[in-house]
DNA sequence: CGAATGCTTGACGGTACTCAAAGATTGTGG
DNA sequence: CCACAATCTTTGAGTACCGTCAAGCATTCG
């Protein structure tokens, strides 16, 4: 963690890159915004933060004051168990929103976790009613991404609940694959995947072991290849069918 | 049904419960809001909806018009694969704003079915972002509600991914419970659950015969009664034990 | 009274979990 | 640069939880 969680900085955002000139914006995942919108939401921002692979974004039990658009790197969200059986809710990629459902929960949360090393631009929780007030549009836009989040999670416990073994695999792989593909993550077909085994099981909701015995046979049919921390999907369709997943090429969403 | 879904009745929302003498707002489950808020959400209003226990508020592969916030009854949001498999999202009960997701998603989306008669207030989709735009407030309130809404669906992720039977049925029927007790409907201890086992099985990601046989343990164990569509929990902390799940007294939440 | 729906129970099998240990890979410090 | 630790992946063996199949029972409804 480059800066401590609190207090946070009362310094106008002196960062490297102010938001008219952040690169997401260009990416055409995202919607256009406007001048005015942008500005608003640079001045509502309170700077960015920087954490490693494997550090707490938000740690699952604390009340995080921030929120935070996540603008590079992968990360998680999950909850644990008290004899500590965690499952993974959703995947964090570029763009996602975070933190909005703690604004409106009475503690008892979740956590979020960096996968890679992930750059964020924070807000203060305080004054998400400030930039309603101000900019109903912003407001609208969040309520997107709010509803766009829940319908992750929507699928994931489809998944959790009604999916075997393979079919969970197979909806994962294709999911973040997608998702990542929808940012321009893909090259040459291979997107650099940071999740380990142990990530895939507890988002999943499967054992470790029987994890790999999944992944190993779905990659011996030649689905796809998942090597050195890269993904290559070989068989969308088939991978597609199998899981009973279809992700719908998506619209662009707007970027807070 | 007793309204088509289409075309939306044009006329002014004459029924019989006009929004500033709706019953539900007296419950101290919800806030309190000003004539001026109920005034805007009247005018948004096209009417009211009445289903029938196994009714179709929402089918699954078509894209509704309309966004309700039940009123009574109880009703649950659903996912099906190809093959039928069936898996409940969440349960939806007096107060709860339903149709959210949809407005964002590309089709795809999840079907509501009513399991009591059902009677809703109706808002038309397309005046969605005029409600945010008239009262930013209410936005706020509706962005409250669907996080809370999320917050229930990563609940139930945890469940179905990390819990084993027992504690499955036993965070289930405590989720229910204390839901159900917030809004008052909990008298000498009795509380009518319209689910059957089939219900109850969807929404743990558990075969019927499996659900029966824990129930039926649980109950054995003298933990909770369940009989003839009524609930009793006998024993709330061993439960919530069992379960690994507290739920923790709700604030007021807002009522669209 | 018969059909439909929902609940209950037993038998059996399989998917997925646990335990255990051996490779493989990566990182670190001497 | 190599040795050692730490982390992650892979594999096998044994087990258990839960699913499927099948049938009987209860209740409601027409």
């Amino acid at each position: 963690m480059i800066f401590e969680d609190l207090p946070a900085p009362v310094s106008p955002p002196a960062c490297a890159h102010p938001c008219d000139a952040c690169a997401l914006r260009r990416n055409p995942a995202f919607l256009p915004m406007s001048a005015d919108e942008v500005r608003v939401i640079e001045s509502f921002r309170v700077g960015t933060r920087v954490f490693e692979a494997g550090q707490s974004v938000i740690e699952e039990f604390r009340l995080s004051r921030l929120l935070f658009t996540l603008y590079s790197g992968w990360a998680f969200r999950f909850k644990t168990l008290a004899d500590g059986r965690r499952q993974i809710l959703s995947f964090l990629l570029p763009g996602d929103f975070i933190g909005l459902q703690d604004e409106f929960a009475d503690g008892h949360t979740h956590g979020v976790e960096a996968m890679t090393t992930v750059t964020l631009c924070a807000f203060e929780r305080d004054r998400l009613w400030d930039l309603f007030s101000a900019h109903p549009k912003l407001g609208y836009d969040i309520t997107w991404l709010a509803a766009r989040e829940e319908k992750m999670v929507d699928d994931n416990l489809v998944t959790t609940g009604r999916r075997n073994a393979g079919e969970r695999v197979a909806m994962l792989l294709m999911h973040l694959y997608r998702r990542a593909e929808r940012l321009g993550l893909v090259q040459d077909g291979w997107v650099a995947f940071p999740l380990n085994q142990q990530h895939i099981a507890d988002a999943l909701g499967l054992s470790l072991v029987h994890t790999n015995k999944t992944l190993r046979r779905l990659q011996q049919l030649n689905l796809h290849r998942l090597e050195g921390g890269w993904l290559r999907i070989i068989e969308p369709h088939a991978l597609e069918k199998l899981g009973d997943y279809f992700e719908r090429p998506m619209r662009p969403t707007p970027l807070i």
